[in-house]
Parts: structure tokens; C-alpha cells; sequence
DNA sequence: TGTCATACCTCAAACTCATAGGTATCCTCC
DNA sequence: GGAGGATACCTATGAGTTTGAGGTATGACA
């Protein structure tokens, strides 16, 4: 019961994805990642910072990224960039993604053309 | 703190999505949903049956499934149709996925664009 | 002074899904 | 006739993720 070998997380760690794809174009602080995914989105995509902050910080431990504090204007931020081995983990997750992707809309096409045969 | 309103589901609602469609093409028994998603999706799409059947059961409970119990050859199967309700839904599912699933496609290509002009 | 945006954080509760169990029938092979 | 596997249903525990709501503090603006 211990470790999750199916579905490899994804359909619910879009988050932890998103974060290593942005992160690796450039260092951003939490705050900023939270408007980021909301902007480049256009909106459809919302994780609030209660859903970002606890997920850096596992990642953090984990190893993926690395944090530096920075102080702007008396007002202070934590830049996370990504480490090498986010690097391995952000391509192993984009292959699952794409993979799990396209399966879910293989099924959806399906369904398409199922309907334009039987009508 | 009870409904939830962000992120409609989809970001671990695929099992649901999924469903709706293979039933919206023709009935079908738990057991046989089970087999059905792991081969149209070719093994990349793998869910239990301890996440199908209660699954059917909650869909039955909230109106979009019906069902219908039959003996074949002395096995009984529950057979689950799709209720006008249910189709409605199976639509509002759709959509959500393919802006979900296209926005998250969108930042990672967006990963892309940013490499190729920054190398 | 008050309020809003920025910027960090944490916790409780809700929810989903994986794993592992349980029952029972049928078929095949030995 | 018995073992084992496939079929077919089911539930329960628990791991893991995300939401929603809260809390702190600074800076800017009116």
C-alpha cells in the first residue's frame, strides 16, 4: 500500500508539472508562479497558494529545485530555480503527460468517429 | 469549505470523463469497462476496479447512469447506460478537459518556443 | 487611517484513487 | 474431483493531492 505505481500521477499532478516547466525557463518566486499559471492559462488554470507553496517545498526536499531568498524593496522573496535532477524529473513527467494526454483524447476522438459511423 | 469550485476536476476527474464516454457509445458492465479503458488506451490508462465500480455507483447515485441487472450464463452483470442527464454532463466534461488539457499543452509548448529562441 | 496588493506561510477538511481484500460462478486441465 | 484461473461483483483502508480559509508582515495609495 505504499507506493502508487499506476497512472503515475497524472491526473492530479498537472500542478508539479507546471511548476518544473516554468521554473525551468526561469527562476520565479511562489507568489509570482501563482499568477503566472493563472495568466498563461488565460485563466483555465488556477492553483491557489495554498496548492503552490507546500508543493515547492516538496520539491525542494526532494531535490528538484533549489531555493535562494532575495530581498526586493524591504519586501523578501524565495526564487526557486530548477536543480539537475528536476531537470531529468520534468522531462520524465512531460513524456506522462503527453502520453496520458493524447490515451484520454484518442478515447474522446474515438467516440467521434463511433458517432459519425452509427449516424 | 464544502463544494468545490476551482479546477472542476480535471486535474484528477479522468476516470469520470472516461466513463461517460465509453458509455455514451454503447452499454456496458463494470468488469468490462475496467478491460475497455486499458485497451483503447493501449495499458497507458489503467484504473482498478476498486476505482470503477464505486465510481459507477456514484455517477448511478447522482442521475447520470442507469442500470440494469442481467444473468449470462449464470454470472450476473450490471449493465450501465447513460441517462439524458448523464449526457449532458458527458458534454460539460468534455469541454472542460479539452481547455484543461489544451492550456497545459500550451505551456509546455510554450517551453519549447522559449528554448528554441534562447539557444 | 484604512485598504489593497504583494509576499510568505500553515492547517483542516474534502476528495480521489490504489491496493488489497472479500464473495461467487464457470471453465479447463490434470 | 480438485486446483487454478478467468469472470464478475463488491467494500474498506489509507496514501496522496488540492481546496479553502486562515495568519503574518511590508509597501503603496488615497
Amino acid at each position: 500500500m505504499a507506493t502508487r505505481k499506476t497512472n503515475p500521477d497524472f491526473l492530479n499532478g498537472v500542478p508539479e508539472l507546471v511548476l518544473l516547466e516554468l521554473l525551468s525557463r526561469r527562476p520565479m518566486y511562489g507568489y509570482e508562479l501563482v499568477q503566472a499559471i493563472k495568466d498563461e492559462s488565460s485563466g483555465a488554470l488556477e492553483f491557489g497558494e495554498g496548492c503552490i507553496y507546500p508543493l515547492l517545498h516538496k520539491l525542494e526536499e526532494r531535490g528538484d529545485l533549489s531555493s535562494r531568498r532575495l530581498d526586493v524593496g524591504g519586501r523578501s522573496r524565495v526564487v526557486y530555480r530548477v536543480t539537475s535532477k528536476g531537470t531529468k524529473q520534468r522531462a520524465a513527467s512531460m513524456a506522462q503527460w503527453s502520453t496520458i494526454a493524447e490515451s484520454v483524447g484518442r478515447i474522446l476522438q474515438g467516440g467521434k468517429y463511433e458517432q459519425a459511423r452509427s449516424t
